[in-house]
DNA sequence: GACAAATGATATAAATTTAGTATCATTTAA
DNA sequence: TTAAATGATACTAAATTTATATCATTTGTC
């Protein structure tokens, strides 16, 4: 069970490096030289960043990414909701028609609040915070 | 990302029946009746859970499985290992090869602070606390 | 205007994990 | 002896994660 997926640790790293970048526009190539993580995948997840509004984007020559946010602004949470949806630990099958505890489950209550906890966690953690100095 | 796997919520279920019928020798037969849970896919879950102890089983006619332990000496954290090994949110690519920050990593040591509280709440809902009365 | 260097959109493929099925051997109560 | 059970194990199917590939469009520079 991880919480963190690939795709969300390499656009850790790929936003690490553009905050260390400042208001540089900085192309997938450079990203892909830096980090060492492969031209398709990584430009798929600049693409769903810059959707999510978390990077802005220039098309065309010299073009590329920078953060829209500040550092300190940007919340895990928010990037593992980019990729992964709704933050969630209970897709039970509550919601699927096949429980019988459908209405009160003890069990779901209970990973209830753990998700709230999870996700008080990972609202506090900020990529400032996350950058080594 | 699930922190209770389908498998994992079939298993509390059947264990749930299993407490709630003591001492009793109860067949796959009758939790298939009792739960809706296709029988092959039960009949391996309740293997994997004799295997890890939890219940005992009995072969031949009028065999069947009992819990091993009183139900308020069976913690989820456990069940949640039998059926997806140690627990860990943590399975970050550090561990292969292909990870920059090996050694430190703030965003790992963030996310292992998660992974203890979690495992701490799963170390402490017994399969008493969620049986309802 | 032509061209090269970039992103946008989107479709597809490969790998892994989760979910589920099937089969044969062995055990045991009646 | 037989029927009803589990043990071991191999296999299949579905879903999710991890990528790859392609074509269209944009834009700075010569």
């Amino acid at each position: 069970m991880k919480l963190i997926t690939r795709e969300i640790d390499y656009a850790i790293r790929a936003l690490i490096y553009l905050a260390e970048n400042g208001e540089r526009i900085v192309p997938v190539t450079e990203l892909v030289d830096e980090l060492g993580i492969t031209r398709p995948f990584l430009r798929k997840i600049m693409q769903e960043l810059a959707k999510a509004d978390v990077v802005g984007s220039y098309k065309g020559n010299k073009g590329g990414f920078l953060l829209k946010k500040k550092p300190e602004s940007i919340y895990l949470i928010d990037l593992v909701e980019v990729f992964q949806g709704k933050f969630s630990l209970n897709e039970c099958i509550l919601n699927k028609d096949i429980c019988p505890n459908r209405g009160d489950c003890i069990l779901k209550d209970r990973v209830e609040d753990i998700e709230e906890r999870v996700k008080k966690d990972l609202e506090s953690i900020d990529l400032r915070s996350l950058i080594k100095k």
